[in-house]
Parts: structure tokens; sequence; C-alpha cells
DNA sequence: TTGCTCCTCACGTCACGTGAGGTGGC
DNA sequence: TTGCTCCTCACGTCACGTGAGGTGGC
């Protein structure tokens, strides 16, 4: 009784959605002319559409209203709980995605922080205090520990790997918080974007700072800073 | 000076990942072997990777990353802009469906009202008033008006639409909301959940309900009820 | 020799949009 | 005859995941 671009308008869809819905089974024309190859739809096939649209609107996927096309509102009740879960996973990811933007719009940075878990970790250290920044550049072992929890301001505490000697010190599996220093940047800015971008989202330092230092065969070298933070 | 697991357990991604980078030309080995297709990364790698997936957790896609990873700080602003933009309409997106997936597991009913825009439309129609809403089942034209605002009660205002004679009736471009009754439901019950629809999401009755009658060639009949509305 | 790691295809995901190239009905 | 509508492929979207089938290095 209707034609395909009938019912598209009909119910607002597009001409090439009925095609795919009728591909995948979804809705199957009430017939389909042997020769020409065109589809009728009926009221039937209106209804269901109506459904179909409806259930969509939900957050349902097609491949999930297929199964609850016919089925019961109880049915339809259990699928809903469970994409309502899913759907708010996905408006979280992207929430945070926004807020990550958005700070960085906002604070003029070059660092893109990131936040991670890493396995407990076992060193081997000699620990030594420095009086002032500028002494750290000196030390440059490709392993770096300070003990800061903002700006480095007089003496502070710190400590570099060894291969003798030294104490042993161990590492828990720990939430961290890594960022690069750019490859213009200096170390210790980059020490003071990353503290400012851990203040801004209440983030507490739970323990010493690794700057570690890489260098490959072609002799590029980067270095990593990783705070170990909790939420505060 | 690192292979592709390597890189990969040092940055948090797989190597698929990484192969797939390389493969759309977003991260380029610095070497590969020639004999066996290995392929070695080096610090200047480990930077960009950071980066990209920097870049990935503030929203942006690996396209958009392609264009921007060696772009300044200001071209990452205005791409961000952009994408702030987009990312909101999503959630936006999401977030209607969760509201409309919860309000249907609230309320214990079958319909699912789609709010949509009309053309504008005319009709030549015969105004009459119901007693009571049991006379409607008699008068089952294929085009129903009534003016109603909820529930009916007593007298109200109704209109059939007829070949010649009557008035003519012009309904403006407007928002309506529409729903189907369902094939077990009956018209009087349906109205009555689509009115409590309207009144749950703070929506105005601001027209006649138009009740259409549908029938096919199978004689198989629907029923469609739209409301005109705006919000209160 | 045995694991572990690496390699290259190539299909699948989700719901269609968008041509390309051709035909039916008023 | 001219529009309008319909048809069937078939590629593209997004960022990889997941086998299949085979090989390199300790």
């Amino acid at each position: 009784v209707w034609r395909i671009g009938q019912l598209a308008r009909m119910a607002g869809v597009s001409d090439r959605t009925l095609r795919h819905y009728d591909k995948i089974g979804l809705l199957t024309p009430a017939a389909v002319d042997r020769a020409t190859g065109y589809r009728w739809y009926g009221v039937a096939e209106l209804t269901r559409l109506d459904r179909i649209r409806g259930l969509q609107r939900l957050g349902l996927s097609l491949r999930q209203i297929a199964e609850l096309v016919d089925a019961s509102g109880a049915d339809v009740r259990q699928a809903l709980t469970d994409t309502v879960s899913t759907l708010r996973r996905d408006i979280a990811t992207l929430s945070a995605a926004v807020d990550a933007a958005e700070d960085h719009l906002a604070v003029e940075t070059t660092i893109l922080p990131q936040e991670t878990t890493v396995a407990a970790r076992r060193l081997r250290v000699r620990r030594l205090r420095v009086a002032d920044p500028a002494e750290l550049r000196t030390l440059c072992a490709s392993t770096l520990l300070t003990w800061l929890t903002g700006q480095p301001a007089g003496g502070f505490a710190a400590a570099v790997t060894t291969e003798r000697g030294g104490e042993t010190l161990v590492l828990p599996t720990r939430s961290v918080v890594r960022a690069h220093v750019p490859p213009s940047g200096r170390v210790v800015d980059t020490g003071r974007e990353l503290f400012d971008w851990l203040h801004r989202r209440r983030l507490a330092v739970t323990g010493p700072t690794i700057e570690e230092h890489l260098t490959d065969a072609d002799g590029r070298t980067t270095t990593v800073l990783e705070i170990p933070v909790a939420a505060r």
C-alpha cells in the first residue's frame, strides 16, 4: 500500500534506512515486486518501524532491538537497565575528555599528563640532599628520585640509582601521574606545571617523584616525570 | 633500540595499536628490518607516541592528531575548541537517551512517544461536541480532532474530516509529540499515557490532538495520536 | 627444541551515507 | 520525453580487536 519513500516520509527516516533494516532482517516489506524489486509496506510495517525507532531513542542498538521488538515489556526493561549502565559509562568517558580539554584550554601549558597505575618496582639507590634544583642537572643519573610535593624551595631529599652499595627502595603498585618533558622544555618548569595540574584535580602526592632519563642509540634523549598520587 | 612490544608496554598501548599508527602514517618506526619486517623504535617515537595519546585523551581523533602532532599550541587550541562542542553534543544525545530510558523504566507504559516537527496542514472539518469519550469510537473517521489538555471529563470539543461542506482548518508548522496506539491498546488509555508523558516533561498542549486511523489493503489498522506542544 | 615475540593479511565493529550506474511509472 | 522514484552493488566511517597462518631469536 506504500512504497519505500512514502513510508520513509511518514516515519521520518531515510529510504536508505529502510533498505538497511530490510537487509539485516529487522523490517521486511509486506511484499516485494519480483520483476522490479520495489518494496511495498503496510500498516503492520509502520507499527513495527515506530517501535524500532522508539526503542532506538532509548539507546538500544539495532541488534538488541531485533531481539526485543517482539518481546515483552519485562524483557525490554531488563535490556534497558543494562543499556543505561553502558550509556552512563560512555557519557563519563566523553565528559572526562571534555574536562581534560577545557583544563588544557584554560591553562597555557604544553604537557599532557596521564593518570595510570604502575606495577611495583625495586630500586637500589643512594640518598642525598639537594640544596638547589640546579644541582639536579649535575647528578643526571638515568633514574632520579625527589621527595617534593610542589615547587622546590630550599633543600630537599633526593636519591639516584646506583650499581652497588646504597639501599634498596621498594615502590609498591601505585597510581601515578606521568608526563614527558617537552623537547624544548626544562625539567624544573615541567615539574611545576605537573604539580599545578595535580592541584587543579585535587590529587595529593603520596611518594617520591621519579625522573627517568632515556637515551637511545641515536643519542636522542627525553625525560619522563612520574608522581605517585591519591585522590584527596 | 626498542621492539614493538617493548614500546607498547612502556606506553601502555597494544602492539596492534602501534602497527595501526604505522599503517596510517601517524607513527613510523625509526627503522624496519628489511629481512624480517621487525619494527624498531627510539626516543623520538616514544615522545611522539606520548603526545599522540595525550591529544587523544583530550578527545581529538587520530585524523586531527595527525595534523596537530607537529603543530603549535595555538593550532591545538583551535581544534580543541571545535572538538569540545562536538563532544558536548554527543554527551547531550546520550543523556537524552538515558533520560528517556529511565523515564520508560519508571513508568510502566508501552508507548514510545516521539518529539518532532511537522509541516503545516489544511483540513476540511465538521465540528461537533462529544458528551462521552465512548462516542468517539462511533465517529471513527480516518482523521479525528479533539481539543483536550488531559483526561476527557464531561463534554469536549471535537471535529472530523469531511469531503464537502464544513470549515477549513489550517494547522501551522508545529512541534508535536506522536505515539502509536499499541496493537492491543485502546485509544483512550494511550491518550492518558501520552498526556502523562507530556506532563512529566513539562510540555504544554498548544492545539488539537489529531487521531489518525490508518487502514491498509490487508485490512490491518492502526491509530496514531499527535499532540502539538510547547515547552512550559 | 620449546616459548615468546614478531610478521602480514583480512574480516568485524555500528548504522547507515554516499555515489555509481541503471530502470520503472506517470 | 522528462522528472521523480525506485533498484542493486560497493566503498567509507573510527580505532583498533581478533583470529589465521607463518617466522625470528634466545
